[in-house]
DNA sequence: CGGACAACCTGGCGGC
DNA sequence: TGCCGCCAGGTTGTCC
């Protein structure tokens, strides 16, 4: 689903067609898909706003514009995309939200399962506020990463999910970091040796990288701006592989639920220590 | 604090 | 072939 790398991709595709443009309306298809604020409100206040770039923060698509920040959260099955004037896309049977652009041109928010929401706010704190570090930002160091897992006694599966302890990282990556790093996903964070909190700093962000450097894992929603597929799924190494044989040892990945998600791991690699 | 669970949603797919 | 029912999971909110 989309995860950091996925809307860092979207953002990225984005970009070049976004920037520049002047959001001269609003089509609401689907009033709940906006989050706040109320549709007639959203569409009044967007009108006339040039978009003067594009960033990311945790799962949220960030549109910078002049006096606002217009947010998306695709969440599992949103997509974002600029359409030609007057063309139709194979998403445009779940379209939500459209914004008219310059030249006829709209960029249209498709969500077959209406989990996502667009935002509108002044105050991008409003939103995001709550959210934890950016594992990829230049700041977010090794000893960052050790001072805030120190305090936690919670299971390392849930603890990734946490978007408050770390934005961006979904279950996909979750289950591959946690594989790279050779940790149980039941492993309670306050058990490991300063290596293997070392090791789980390296290998979330190297999951990460490799799922950007790949345009995002299409498992099976997920398309780039373009309607393309990203091709980091095929790199997965645990995640939707249960039953198969692990990458490294050939041992049967396993399935499990952890706080209600699938969780893959592989026994011999990742073991879960007797105590 | 944290875990369990429901709710939000609907396309896709396994099973029969 | 067709239908049923479950599964997928990001986030919020409720309850214990």
């Amino acid at each position: 689903m989309p995860e950091l790398p996925e809307v860092e991709t979207v953002v990225r595709g984005l970009r070049e067609p976004l920037v520049g443009q002047t959001l001269h309306s609003m089509w609401v298809e689907r009033a709940s898909t906006v989050h706040s604020p109320a549709p007639e409100q959203f569409a009044a206040r967007i009108r006339g706003q040039r978009v003067q770039a594009l960033s990311r923060r945790a799962k949220y698509i960030v549109i910078h514009l002049e006096h606002d920040f217009l947010l998306v959260h695709l969440k599992m099955t949103g997509r974002l995309y600029v359409a030609a004037a007057g063309a139709a896309y194979p998403a445009d049977a779940w379209v939500r939200v459209r914004f008219g652009l310059d030249a006829g041109h709209e960029l249209r928010f498709s969500d077959a399962r209406r989990f996502g929401r667009v935002y509108l706010t002044a105050h991008l704190a409003d939103i995001t506020g709550g959210l934890g570090p950016e594992p990829l930002d230049d700041d977010f160091t090794l000893e960052r990463f050790a001072g805030r897992i120190a305090g936690h006694r919670r299971p390392l599966k849930p603890l990734l999910l946490d978007q408050a302890f770390i934005a961006g990282v979904g279950n996909i990556y979750a289950d591959e970091a946690l594989h790279r790093a050779r940790l149980h996903p039941l492993r309670p964070a306050s058990s490991l040796t300063a290596a293997e909190v070392a090791a789980l700093y390296t290998m979330i962000r190297a999951a990460l990288n490799d799922g950007i450097n790949h345009e995002g894992a299409s498992v099976n929603w997920y398309r780039k701006p373009d309607g393309t597929t990203g091709t980091a799924q095929d790199g997965l190494t645990v995640y939707g592989r249960d039953g198969r044989p692990c990458l490294t040892c050939g041992h049967v990945i396993e399935k499990i639920r952890v706080v209600q998600r699938g969780t893959h791991f592989c026994p011999v690699c990742q073991p879960l220590p007797e105590r």
